[in-house]
DNA sequence: CAAATAGCTTACGTTGACGTAAGCGTAATA
DNA sequence: TATTACGCTTACGTCAACGTAAGCTATTTG
């Protein structure tokens, strides 16, 4: 019995992570440009390990809050701390407050904005009612 | 007695509004370019009202969710249902909806990263800990 | 086996959101 | 009255984040 209990593939293509992601190709080889993402290759062709397919889903979640690509790779590489000495955690643990305080007011920020869509949202539905 | 009850300025410069918001005056000047603000004028200079002052905050706050002016101006235009048509204000529904959706989905990638900040920072603590 | 499909590199183009500089007018101030 | 502060317009420059096109393999498919 080959026990066939994959679930989730071991690499993926270029165009398979374009196409779960709803992105170009180039977008994916522009993030490598710029050092955020470095596959494997099998000859010239990239192939995706799990974790690379983690790090950009990490980056398409940093753009839709608005973070630029450059402050992603500094979030992204918080999850990594390769080299622990005492300086560059501290360094860390002060970034990371930094992003929970933008985050805090991004959070706020949302709110808001959902409240007065809210707002706007009733206030059609009233003026849809006396429109008759 | 003059009572002189005035809490907020009824018109602000240009400066004054790029040092209240920490913007520069080419940034202002810049939303007025592409019709997302609208000041009088004294002459040839700017005079902007508490109206022009929301929508600029509003400007704003999309800013930092991410939100680029084309779609800020969408938004912005929520609030000033100026055509009551029922064909209008449907479509003035539907897109607050949009808006609800993808401010809900930021919401949720913003709960997610606060999670991994947090246990990246705990991550950090421990590799502190036994570091001595 | 031709042609469609998927991948690659190099490189120039584009769009949004301003930055920056030039050159000018007006008003307050030392 | 000179210069500093604030305001204006016009216009070219810049940077990030890709788009797009050209030209090249390698493989799969009708």
């Amino acid at each position: 019995m080959p026990e066939n209990t994959q679930q989730m593939p071991l690499e993926y293509s270029i165009s398979q992570l374009s196409k779960e992601f709803d992105i170009t190709t180039r977008s994916i080889r522009h993030y490598e440009d710029i050092g955020l993402l470095s596959p494997a290759r099998r000859g010239q062709t990239r192939i995706y390990n799990p974790a690379d397919r983690t790090r950009l889903k990490l980056i398409l979640r940093g753009k839709r809050l608005g973070i630029s690509l450059e402050d992603s790779r500094e979030i992204i590489d918080m999850y990594e701390p390769g080299k622990n000495n005492v300086e560059q955690l501290q360094k860390l643990i002060d970034a990371i407050q930094q992003q929970r305080i933008k985050l805090n007011l991004q959070l706020d920020d949302i709110t808001k904005l959902l409240k007065d869509l809210n707002k706007a949202e009733t206030d059609c539905i009233e003026a849809l009612k006396s429109n008759d």
